[in-house]
Parts: C-alpha cells; sequence; structure tokens
DNA sequence: GACTTGACGATAGACGAATATCGTTTATCA
DNA sequence: TGATAAACGATATTCGTCTATCGTCAAGTC
C-alpha cells in the first residue's frame, strides 16, 4: 500500500506519468541497465556521480525503490551483504561472488535437482544458488 | 624465559584463557547444540531465557562468539536476515528457510553440476544454496 | 572461607544502512 | 514564460544489530 494514486493513471494512451525525467534519473536508470551485475548502493552512487556529478545518495535510493517499484529493478541479496540491484526481465539465473573484488556476476543456468533436496514433508517455492571464488579478472585470465 | 605468567600476549602453547563455566553459557550452549536448525541471537536469547531467567543478550553475543573461535559453532547467513548460528562438525549440508515461520532448516545433500554452472574463467571455491518454502510443521503435514 | 578475576546483566554508545525532512532547483505544461 | 509541484542535495533521524562500559556476582583456587 505505497501507491495512493487514484485519478488518471491509466496504461493506455500517453497519459504522461507524474514521474519527471531528470538529469540524474536517466543517470541511475542507465548505469543499472547497462551493468551486468548487481550493483550495489554505494557503486551505483560512484558510477552515477561520475556522470552527473554532485548526485546523492537519497537519490539513489529513490530512483532504486521506484525502479523496483515499476518492475524494472530486482533486488538481490547476498548473504551477510548488503542489497543489490540488476535490471530485470532476464532469464532464470544465479550469482557468483568474487572474493578478490566482491563483485557479482550472473551466473546462466540452475542445477538440476534442486527440488528433490529436501525432505519429503517440505514444499519447495524457490531457492537461491550462490557461488563464490576468484572471477576472470581476478585471476589474471582474460574475460 | 622459562617464566610461567607471562601478561604478554604469547598465543604458542597456552592452553586456554582461562574460560569459567557458568550457568549461561552451559545454557546457552546446550541450546545452540541440541538446536537442529541455525538459530539467531534472539532465537537464542528466548530459548535460554526459558532455563536460565534473567540471562541478557550481552551474554549470548559473548557466548557466540567465543564458541565461533573455539570452532564449536559456524555462521550461517541467509540473504537478507541477520545471521544464525549452528552447531559445527556437521556434514556438508545448505539450507532451507520456510516463509511461514522464518524457521531454517539443515537440508542434507548437494546438487550436481554446481561446478559446472559458472563460465570458463570463473574459479569456483565454495557455494551455498538456499531453498524457500513451507516447511512440514507449516503446511500442516507431519513430520 | 576468603580471594582473585572471569563472567554477568543492564544499558549507553557505535555503526552502517535506510528514511525523513527541508529549502532549493527544475521538468513539465497551460 | 510563468506557475506548480516533482525531484533534487544535504543532512538529521531512525532503525536494527552489535559492542563497550561498569558495578556486581560468583567460579575456581588456595
Amino acid at each position: 500500500m505505497t501507491d495512493g494514486k487514484a485519478p488518471s493513471d491509466d496504461t493506455s494512451s500517453r497519459a504522461r506519468p507524474r514521474s519527471r525525467r531528470t538529469r540524474q534519473r536517466s543517470v541511475i536508470q542507465r548505469v543499472l541497465l547497462e551493468a551486468n551485475r548487481p550493483l550495489g548502493t554505494q557503486e551505483i552512487l560512484e558510477a552515477a556521480q561520475a556522470k552527473a556529478p554532485g548526485l546523492g545518495i537519497a537519490t539513489v535510493y529513490r530512483t532504486v525503490h521506484k525502479m523496483v517499484e515499476e518492475g524494472r529493478l530486482v533486488l538481490v541479496e547476498m548473504p551477510g551483504e548488503a542489497p543489490r540491484y540488476e535490471a530485470s526481465g532476464k532469464e532464470h539465473h544465479h550469482h557468483f561472488r568474487c572474493r578478490a573484488c566482491d563483485d557479482v556476476f550472473e551466473i546462466q543456468g540452475c542445477p538440476p535437482g534442486l527440488g528433490n533436496l529436501a525432505p519429503k514433508g517440505f514444499r519447495i517455492e524457490d531457492h537461491q544458488v550462490v557461488l563464490y571464488g576468484v572471477c576472470p579478472p581476478c585471476t589474471g585470465m582474460p574475460g
């Protein structure tokens, strides 16, 4: 119940969303949508500030929340770490976290047999796989 | 120097820093070692207070940290949640989190093919699998 | 039993992440 | 172009978790 918009929010025609296109918002959106990996708020802030000096952390939170609401962004949580965000609409995938640079990468594919792991009686609805190790750049290997 | 009372930080063959066996500590240890699932600090506090009224949260943290140091306890982190702790020395396993009661259960076994998920160049050292769903008690089913 | 000091409970403080506030800026449209 | 309010940056506040402090208690030892 975070939205209280009553009138004129139609999904048809070209009704102006009451949200405005600002430079800051565009920059943050581009940073997130062009990144091929989940970013944390600080990462977003730094990347966005490179293109829009002076941009503040509050704007990062505001924009990120809005994009999640709109379904354009997905929350990615790694154990013991602050939230990251990645573009939505991607194939089902998991994540790899590099212990050297702390970056998180997308990993396509999904191990089979996950549904059979739990004993009888457990109803499995979802799962999350996190791989840990060292990413190609950090091992000195090419991409 | 063959003295027997060096006040320094000699970590060589010193037995242990004179830890005392108190009622509170025993209770917390029993709670953790007898639980067959990871517990959070608040859970530990409540369970321990049932057996040792007046026991404080600081003692929970003190004891948990000590046990982790000693290798008797393992930190279990679920995405977006506060740390839990479980007895160490168990077989490699993963966890199931019930969305109804929020409890976390151990899941024996491990999906095969995890090492092949990442593209070439990624060095996989470890992994973590989290299953989400509803546990037997919460589905109304028996064990 | 008396002594030493590790451990206790209570709680204030530290800490990082996130939110709320507020005066200013600026996108949007009549 | 001017009016209006969404969005901004700065920052105070909140929040949940965890740590530090301190006076008291009691485990282990002689």
